[in-house]
DNA sequence: CAACCGTATTAACCCATCTAATACAGTTAG
DNA sequence: CTAACTGTATTAGATGGGTTAATACGGTTG
């Protein structure tokens, strides 16, 4: 389900979040699905329960999933669109866009690759 | 020149990177144009001069500029397309869409967004 | 009641980052 | 030639975030 990379300088509770997200955002984890216990994904992944938790804590905090003790972890519907988090995916948005030009890439393609991404996702 | 942000929970030598890195591929520095002495960026952002270095060692290897002992560091013209480096700005441009796409954002935004960049970048 | 859930807390360790101090060789202007 | 710059290298030390470990408590469920 995840797959973290202990190489990366990034910590590992900062990969399990993005991960989870990216689940989320993408449709994969839809909106009141279950996600692993703590337990059973920290076990999954060979790291401790705490780092586990941590990453919950911080998505359940940024409106991704909800947390109910006795019951589980699970993802959330939409939250209303975070701007701060909006910005700071535009920026990003950005910064790559520029330099993939940079490198050659035409805006042309990048489009296309938009028109990719909306097929698929409409086709779900 | 480059803003440092302490709280940033990326290291120094990596902001530092980026915004040389963002500048150079911006046009901002072009090609052959002097880089700050290590010391002297160093004094300016207040961080110690090793700090710098590993930032433009990093950056030499990674083609962006060209150092010269006794000389100072140089922009770099565009080095041939690295590749490693374009999947990994393709993978973060495809996130950022993804997750834009998700909060609300529409594709022809983000396509009118690259027009803009393109626009601005033909002018220059 | 047993076996799960999330959650909290405390202590300890490790390691990347950053700093500090110093040194050496190449370049360049006066 | 020398002083004042460059980049570069090295060693040592302090700091803090990330991670682990162990343990505990309350809610839920079959």
């Amino acid at each position: 389900m995840i797959a973290i990379n202990f190489r990366d300088s990034r910590p590992i509770y900062e990969q399990v979040k993005d991960a989870l997200r990216r689940l989320i955002v993408s449709g994969a984890l839809p909106p009141d699905e279950k996600l692993p216990s703590v337990r059973e994904l920290a076990s999954q992944l060979v790291i401790n329960p705490n780092t586990i938790q941590r990453a919950y804590r911080e998505l359940e905090h940024d409106g991704y999933i909800v947390s109910v003790p006795g019951k589980g972890s699970f993802a959330r519907a939409q939250s209303g669109t975070d701007s701060a988090r909006a910005k700071e995916l535009l920026a990003a948005f950005d910064d790559a866009a520029e330099e993939l030009i940079y490198l050659g890439v035409t805006a042309e393609e990048l489009k296309a690759r938009l028109d990719e991404r909306e097929a698929r996702h409409d086709e779900t």
